[in-house]
DNA sequence: CGGACAAGCTGA
DNA sequence: CAGCTTGTCCGG
């Protein structure tokens, strides 16, 4: 039995009682230290000689099912996978959110109302040839593909939102499907139907009879954990589907290196009429083609649509980097230099630093001693402004915060959180595309790539005449021309070759370690030998040749007691 | 994690 | 030295 006790990753032995039926990953009640705990059965008949027998105490009741003794086997591989070294944060999001205590009736049909269209087709040949990455555009819906993999029996489908899963249920519900929408569903699922559908965390669902798996959006960053362990769903499936003997098919507009090479760089792609409509028409504007004494990031050719008044216009700026003005958190007065009164700003090395007088002091706040800070983003109040004296009409700025939906207008303005606020749009306009390109980040060509096919989605297919306008310096960029062209697949060969060269996943394993304890970590790490040490800013990067590698040497490494080192598994953004 | 228990600190 | 805090250990 093992206990779902944060901190406690360990197993204890117990009696069965006479008459009680229990199976592994069933989820039931102990006795433990004085108190009473849930937790799962991972074994039946541990021969374990280290507890006196006479010592066991029962069982005190079986509470609901669990997962299945294959997703512990694979909670196993995990925690390895990405150095949770604990199983339990796995089997908590393998078990059902309430408890289940009988299965419904298994609710199979595939039937299929809705012969296969383009889509289809293209998702039945790549699975034909053992599974891979198809290559969807953004306003081209993935139902087709996920029912041409629920043809060949019961399907695992992860997408990247929960909101997206209950729309696609709906959709495959129409065409005669049977779909379970975990977790609320998990009861179902657990008995049998055609389609499971989740966010990231139906990775670890039940799936009777498991013939195929489908990872819409594959490149989406909902798809992993944010939370260590930062687990990805696309990797986790590829791994359970393998163990199943299972075909995978992955979704994307914009493919990731990763996604792809995990299927042995198998990929398949739609007529060319069917790609080309899925994208809208995309504008590169250079701005070095304004008038050069003219830095403002509302170009002409913006103007232009902000004036007309029928199109809804979104403009997105994204605030990559360290903010200008920062407040305490907790008495909301701003940060300023203690010499000169001026603002200051967050180092990288978390101190503050003055861009006046170069003073340099604590990440403290003068008033109340606080630590924490707010960024005040005063790019987009200012932004606004401008924008709306340029379009003569109201401009509406969305902030990140979900505090309902935004309040309607023709022109909205925000950082990137914009682009999940507004549902529809005429026009998006990144206002300077250049800071995702020039990032210092490692996956910034996919993150940018991923980020206009997003915004092609509030444009719709190209018939509706929407237009997708990229701000840049840089017109020739690889991803601008990629985009321009309706192929983002073709950035993935001079990336995963800029990927080898610096040795960064897919070719190597690599995680981020950060937080109090780090130092520590590190040297335990660089003893181990296993793995390569070096730094990044604050954090510190390991790498290792492989996963199963760097997993064993993150586990290995001793933590000092109290350490509050956080370890980042193949960390999205470096 | 959370309880049990020991060691350390404080004030009368 | 009671009363309290802090730290370490351990659970079947």
């Amino acid at each position: 039995m093992l206990p779902d006790v944060t901190g406690l990753d360990k197993r204890f032995d117990y009696l069965v009682p006479d008459g009680m039926a229990v199976s592994i990953g069933d989820v039931v009640r102990v006795p433990l230290h004085g108190r009473r705990v849930t937790g799962w059965v991972v074994d039946l008949d541990p021969d374990d000689e280290a507890v006196d027998p006479s010592k066991l105490q029962p069982l005190v009741a079986v509470v609901s099912a669990g997962p299945a003794p294959h997703i512990i086997e694979l909670a196993e591989w995990a925690s390895i996978r990405w150095a949770a070294g604990r199983l339990r944060p796995f089997l908590v999001t393998a078990s059902p959110s309430v408890r289940v205590r009988s299965l419904p009736a298994a609710n199979r049909s595939a039937r299929q109302l809705v012969g296969p269209g383009p889509v289809g087709r293209a998702a039945g040949d790549l699975m034909d040839s053992g599974g891979g990455t198809l290559v969807l555009p953004p306003a081209v819906s993935p139902v087709e593909a996920i029912a041409a993999a629920a043809a060949r029996g019961p399907a695992l489908v992860v997408v990247p939102s929960v909101v997206r899963a209950g729309a696609m249920a709906a959709a495959l519900r129409r065409r005669g499907l049977s779909v379970a929408v975990v977790p609320k569903q998990w009861a179902n699922a657990a008995a049998g139907v055609d389609v499971v559908i989740g966010a990231r965390a139906a990775a670890w669902a039940p799936c009777p009879g498991l013939s195929a798996v489908v990872v819409i959006d594959e490149h989406d960053e909902g798809q992993q954990e944010e939370r260590a362990p930062t687990w990805h769903a696309r990797d986790v499936l590829v791994e359970r589907a393998r163990r199943a003997g299972a075909v995978v098919l992955l979704t994307s507009p914009s493919p990731t290196v990763a996604g792809v090479d995990a299927l042995a760089g198998r990929m398949g792609h739609v007529d060319a009429a069917t790609s080309r409509s899925g994208w809208p028409i995309i504008d590169v504007i250079d701005r070095s083609d304004e008038e050069p004494w003219k830095t403002s990031l509302v170009t002409s050719a913006l103007i232009r649509h902000l004036r007309d008044a029928d199109h809804t216009v979104v403009c997105v700026l994204n605030a990559t980097g360290r903010a200008r003005i920062l407040a305490c958190r907790a008495c909301k007065s701003l940060a300023r230099c203690e010499r000169c009164d001026a603002a200051v700003s967050l180092a990288d090395d978390a101190t503050l630093v003055c861009p006046r007088c170069a003073a340099v002091r604590n990440r403290v706040c003068l008033s109340c001693g606080g630590s924490s800070f707010a960024n005040l983003r005063p790019g987009v109040t200012r932004l606004r402004e401008e924008l709306e004296a340029a379009a003569g009409r109201p401009v509406v700025a969305v902030t990140g915060r979900d505090d309902g939906p935004p309040e309607a207008s023709g022109v909205y303005v925000g950082t990137e959180a914009v682009l999940h606020r507004v549902p529809r749009a005429d026009v998006v306009a990144f206002l300077d595309i250049d800071r995702e390109l020039l990032a210092p980040r490692y996956r910034a060509s996919e993150l940018t790539m991923a980020l206009i096919a997003k915004a092609a989605r509030l444009l719709g297919p190209r018939q509706r005449g929407g237009r997708l306008l990229l701000q840049t310096f840089l017109p020739d960029h690889a991803v601008l021309r990629a985009a321009v062209l309706a192929d983002p697949a073709r950035l993935l060969d001079p990336e995963r070759e800029h990927r080898r060269l610096l040795s960064l996943p897919p070719s190597t394993a690599l995680a981020a370690v950060s937080g109090t304890g780090r130092d520590a970590l590190a040297d335990a790490l660089r003893a181990g030998g296993r793995a390569d040490v070096g730094t990044s800013g604050e954090d510190y990067l390991v790498r290792s040749p492989d996963w199963t590698t760097l997993g064993e040497a993150l586990i290995a490494a001793k933590r000092e007691s109290g350490s509050k080192a956080r370890i980042v598994v193949d960390p999205p953004r470096v």
